[in-house]
DNA sequence: GATGAATGAGTCTTCATTCAT
DNA sequence: AATGAATGAAGACTCATTCAT
């Protein structure tokens, strides 16, 4: 799975051997993490000599960059694609999470570089998934909006609370599927019915006024 | 608060001595990872010379791992002393909520190694957090049961219920810590509370029979 | 002026591809050096691909050989082209230097090739300067030699001291030339003149037998 | 001569091993340049591991700076050693240019190192040797003043004719130190005389009036 | 006549680790 | 109890140079 097929020293164009570095740059970068990786095995596991992968992407640290990039972009573009517009908001969020949970359990190094490597080093890559998951926690604000707006029972939802639902609801989402892959303990559909059952249930009850508070 | 007061070369019994090393080192590996920081920081920062710290603590590896399970036990510890037995469980899940809360702020150095640092980087590391963490969620497991005993109402509560709700619970908790530290959006008790609100009323839900399924 | 005008890969005849070659090597190598100037730099600046460079001039070596020949042939070229046979020898030997001095203030870099880069690296290179230095140091001799017997007073000018200001004649005018480059503090006629002023009036002194002496 | 005569792995204090590793960096970076000049190639001819000559010297760029100032420092403190206060201001010219060309002679790499190496590569060395070589022209101009005022004879020397002379006196100067290293064929003493001929007769010349110019 | 693709060899630099005292 | 002196091994990055087309 995911071998690289090339053989060694035959000329490839350059969109080609790009990828099979990248390829490779995402399989070492998401296991051996930022700094254990090195570009000799990088090189190496891509078939190609190290002065290549230097030609082509110049540094280690833009390396890095490309690929947290190029996994951020497939991630989003998996959840939007995963995502049917037809249908209700609430079967909308469900079938995103699953794809959000099947991506990131086909693609673990790529996760584990967005959700592991990438935020464990400094700031000019942090910055890169920040972005990222700030696409993903809008998009999933408009969904909450839209679906309490359709299911409108009892008061007004503040901006506030929904804003607080959506970002626990991609937190929790991270945190489960970087459960998800270490332990292989459930399959993507299993998780994204877990996230439902307690966000939409917790929105539910915001939108009957009921919660829990210390005093009482 | 960090600062090291000792005069360099000064004799000092060695619990003292290996209590600076490790204090630097947290701080060290909680700032720069593990493989960005190099003994030669940590020694500086602790005040001794590298030899010193080699001859109390061996390698960096082994260095790391007592800075791990140093900060685990502390963190453990912490939740277990803001725990008041005599309340009802769920005034018991707040006040344990709110200790990991207050401790994990109040050590970000510590947190970031737990959190970040040691499940970024191979195996001899990551088991120690594992197995931390598995103390953590039986706790929680305890105490969900122990709640839905106590507020009987309505079906049974299946065990796989009660497990995925404790692991998701401290999933969350993981994440909010690490988002309130970095972003200083929220308190310890804010944080508490949220955390509350979802698990509490999904509980309630639970109880209660209600789910959201995919079918309707 | 030194703008590379050429679009890349339109065919041209071999000699002027050969002449943006070296003009680019010149200019890179007289800014950068021997060692730091590379075959990217100098093909990128001749608007040509590095194979053509290797198939037209053979080696980084061999390269810089043929620029420091080149520059040094144009150099003595336009001291010749300066002095105007007729006239009297210290006329013609002020024409001389004002030609030396217009000349390397017009071609930097490669006055820089010659007198800095050139000098600084080993043996297969020095050389090729050596020689040209020594054919300006025989033209100097002449005209001085020429001079002493226009103007004949007093006793007869040993060869040896002939052979002295000559020598230090063309030192000093290096020296002179690589300061009015770097600082254009002076401009060509007035180096000259300045020059003049020492050498002649040396010269007039020995030739009346005038000498300083440590003993009094 | 000049063989470094430590044997290798021994314990030495830094003060020395420094020293050891400065004459090996000295004579390197005046053999072979600054570029061509390898850390693998000092360290060996100092007797010593690469990673003790970055322990104490920091980096190559820092090395070669320290490498300018101890040779310029010397130089200097060379050319002042030589002039003694009491003579006449000719004499103490005369001596403190022995004495120049005495300690170049005795210590090629390191005048290599100022003359050659230093300014041919860029901006943060060639200052450190602008610096002395200012320090050198201000010292040989407070002579000349000096002298003029001795010897008083005609008209007023203006401050430019003087500023002139030492300028032109030091490049020669330098010339000739490089030209008699090279080609070893005069002592210190027959290029210190050679020198006060041109400048003395010089500026006797000036002093009296006498000047060359192209009109006759 | 001209180039895109590719690399072996070498350079600077860092780091965990150990002696000898 | 504590340290100044020292290094083997490895890692990021560059460069002159060559094929195959």
């Amino acid at each position: 799975m995911g071998a690289v097929k090339s053989a060694k020293g035959k000329r490839m164009p350059r969109a080609v051997r790009e990828r099979q570095m990248m390829d490779a740059a995402v399989r070492t970068f998401g296991q051996r993490g930022y700094r254990a990786a090195s570009m000799d095995e990088i090189a190496e596991l891509a078939g190609v000599s190290k002065p290549l992968v230097y030609l082509y992407l110049n540094s280690k640290e833009e390396l890095f960059t490309a690929c947290i990039r190029r996994e951020a972009q497939a991630l989003i573009e998996a959840v939007r694609a995963g995502v049917e517009p037809g249908l209700p908001a609430d079967r909308q969020l469900w079938t995103g999470l699953a794809a959000f949970f099947t991506h990131t359990a086909q693609h673990p190094d790529g996760w584990a570089v967005l959700h592991r490597q990438a935020r464990t080093h400094g700031e000019p890559f942090a910055a890169v998934v920040t972005a990222m998951r700030d696409e993903l926690v809008a998009f999933v604000t408009t969904l909450i909006g839209a679906a309490a707006r359709e299911a409108h029972r009892g008061p007004e939802l503040a901006d506030r609370d929904v804003a607080g639902l959506a970002q626990a609801l991609v937190g929790a989402a991270e945190s489960l599927a970087g459960w998800a892959n270490e332990t292989g303990a459930v399959t993507a559909k299993e998780a994204a019915g877990t996230l439902m059952n307690f966000a939409w249930m917790g929105l539910g009850n915001l939108m009957e006024g009921r919660r829990w508070s210390p005093s009482r």
